[in-house]
Parts: C-alpha cells; structure tokens; sequence
DNA sequence: AAGCCCATGTAACTGGTTACATGATTCT
DNA sequence: AGAATCATGTAACCAGTTACATGGGCTT
C-alpha cells in the first residue's frame, strides 16, 4: 500500500506523468523514504485510477498520460496520514552498513569512519547545490511542497549520519585508551 | 545480500540462536536498518553455514543451535563495508508519512505534527530506559557493540524527526502568513 | 499432566526487481 | 534518415510476508 500513498503525495503537488513520477522517485524518495521503478508505478497508476484515487487530464504527446490527484485521492492520503503508525519495519542497507562498523577491528574503523565522513561531505554539497538549482527554479511565493521538506530533511539527515560516525568512533577511541589503561594498571600491580 | 550481513553484524557482537537474532532483529535493526522474520533468517543461517560464514558452535535444550561467525564471515563482512556504497533505495513508510504531511492543508498539519511530536516523545522516553536498562545490564569495561550504536542512532534520529517536523511547520505557517499579506496588500490596493 | 513459551521448519502468496520489448517524438 | 530520448507495457524471477505446523522443555 506504501506504493499508492507515495504516488499520491507526489501528485498531491502538481500532476504528472508516469514517466516523470518516477525520475521523481529517483531523488529524495528513493534514498529515504521509498522507492519504486516504472514497471511498479504504470500499473499502479491504472490501479489507482479504478480506484478513482487519480485521474488522467492530459493526453499529450508519445502516449503520454498526465495524472492528477482526485478529492477522492487526497481524502485516502489525508486518512493514512492521520491512521495510527503501524510501526511498519524499515529497509535501509546505507544505515545497516553504518550500524555494523562495529564489527570492525579499531584500524578499520578509522579508515572507513574517515571515508565514510568524505562520502558524506560530497553528497552534502551536491544536495545543497540541488537546493540551490530548485530554488532558483522555484516560485518564491508557490507554497513549500514534497521536494522542499524532502530536501530539508535529507540535509539534516547526512549531518546526523557524519555526527554520530564521529561520535561513533570517539567512543571506540576512548574505550581503547581505556582497556589499554586498565592493561596496564594490571600489569603494574602484577610487576608490585 | 543485506540479510546476510544484517546477520553477521549481529554474530559479530556474540554467538546467537536463530530464536534469538530474530527478537534482536525486532528492535533498533528492524526499525531503522533491516527487518526479517524467523522464516527469512532460519534458513539464510543454513545457507550461511553451507558458505562456510558461520558455524554451529552449540546444539543446546529444545533443538537450539547456537551460530557463531567464522573468520570467513568476519572479512565477508569487512569486504561488504569496505565495498563502494551501491546507493541502493531505502523503503521506510514512517519517512514516507513525514515527508507526505506538506499535502495537507495547514489546519491538519498543525494537528498532525502535534501529534507526530507526541509520538516521537513517547518513543524517544523508551528509548531512553532502554538504553538506561542496557547499561545496568552490561559489562561497562566491554567494548561497545552493535547495540550502543544502534540506540545512538535511534535517539539522534528521533530527534532529527521532531525538529524536522517542527521546522516543517514553521515554514508552513510562515508561508501562510505571507500569502495572507500578500493578499490583503492586492485588497488594499484595488480599494485605493 | 496441562499449558505455556522456546525453537525451528516450511509452503503459499505477494510485492518488487530485472529484463525484455516497442512505438512516438525530437534532435542533428 | 538515424540516433537519442521520451513514454509506456509486461513477463519471469526473487526476496520477503503470512500462515500453518510441530516438537521439546519448563512451570505449576
């Protein structure tokens, strides 16, 4: 069902193609949220249409078919919004790598903490240029849509991603110094 | 593939039974990371084991095998960090309902984020003693594992999610007021 | 000995991916 | 005219979910 609500807060925008829907998904959606290809989103569309959660307004050129949002639409989106959270579980193989750093020896884990920081750092400044890029593009005065809080949030989210590697890290450090100490101390005792 | 490693991340920490990698997959794993079900990791451990990734160490009461990960596993999964990251798509539909809120009109977004922030509260509160129960739990001179991190990262994240929703419903409102301006501004105009 | 949880297994189904396929339009 | 891209469609395959099933061991 997923599916269907992530078309439809797309849609809930501006119409659209299922062609362009899908380079939506591509961005922001695909990497955070959810993702689907166009063999998933023509017959969902179809689907939806039964459904009379959309609607063609446009029949335009190559086949295309221009789909808007109906009221029926954003009365189904406005219910699953406000339906209690299911608790659905995630899949997310990006956070899966970073929570399983651990399993590496300390070296390891430096170089890949320092990579992965470089990572980050890149695709920081390509969404902010993208922000820049949409903000040009944009109305000024269109009221914020999907892609403005989509791309909000995936700045905030690469921050978070970089602070808790660093953190990450610093807490190995400190629990190597401190197991090294307590080594130590022991043999200390021992040479007593 | 993201099961596998998903699994050995878990065995890296401490040899484990499929009963009990399948309750620690239902917490911070399968909410943020990777979520599978005994159904799934009972036989990937067989496959697992066929791969030579991981071993029966223990054949314990009630048919229980315990897994370890073998030094095959170790570098599989070293392999799998070090490899270059695929961009491979996340599905996560409590992203999906955050990212989806900017379809609404403004009052139900004030209902709605109110709402959300009372849920990630209430989350973040239990996870809280969750972390403050595993610390009472655990050896405070053994190396931090899996489990450290991941709450980390539930918290940083929990956080990320409310003041994402909060900054969201500020630049709505924002938006709102300045559009009422802009309209009483036309009025003001056509009555002069 | 009855009931409950531990612990594993597996089959049918569903949602999602990969791959193949094709016509229409624009660009050069 | 040929190449590239737009725009859609669909079928085979695979990963993941749901549901059914079963035996062993603890507790009362």
């Amino acid at each position: 069902m997923a599916l269907r609500y992530a078309i439809l807060s797309l849609l809930a925008d501006r119409p659209d193609t299922g062609y362009d829907l899908t380079k939506r998904f591509e961005g922001m959606l695909s990497s955070h949220a959810w993702h689907a290809s166009h063999s998933q989103i023509y017959p969902e569309l179809r689907r939806m249409t039964d459904d009379g959660l959309v609607e063609v307004i446009e029949e335009g050129a190559r086949r295309s078919r221009t789909y808007t949002i109906t009221d029926a639409g954003r009365a189904a989106l406005r219910e699953w919004l406000f339906s209690p959270p299911a608790g659905t579980p995630a899949r997310n193989e990006h956070v899966l790598r970073l929570l399983a750093i651990p399993a590496l020896d300390l070296a390891d884990m430096r170089e890949l903490v320092a990579r992965v920081t470089e990572d980050i750092d890149a695709l920081e400044a390509g969404l902010l240029s993208a922000r820049e890029q949409f903000v040009r593009d944009t109305d000024p005065d269109a009221r914020p849509g999907f892609a403005v809080g989509a791309m909000e949030f995936a700045l905030r989210y690469v921050a978070l991603e970089r602070e808790w590697a660093t953190w990450l890290l610093a807490e190995q450090e400190r629990h190597a110094a401190g197991s090294a100490q307590v080594r130590s101390t022991v043999q200390v005792n021992d040479g007593a």
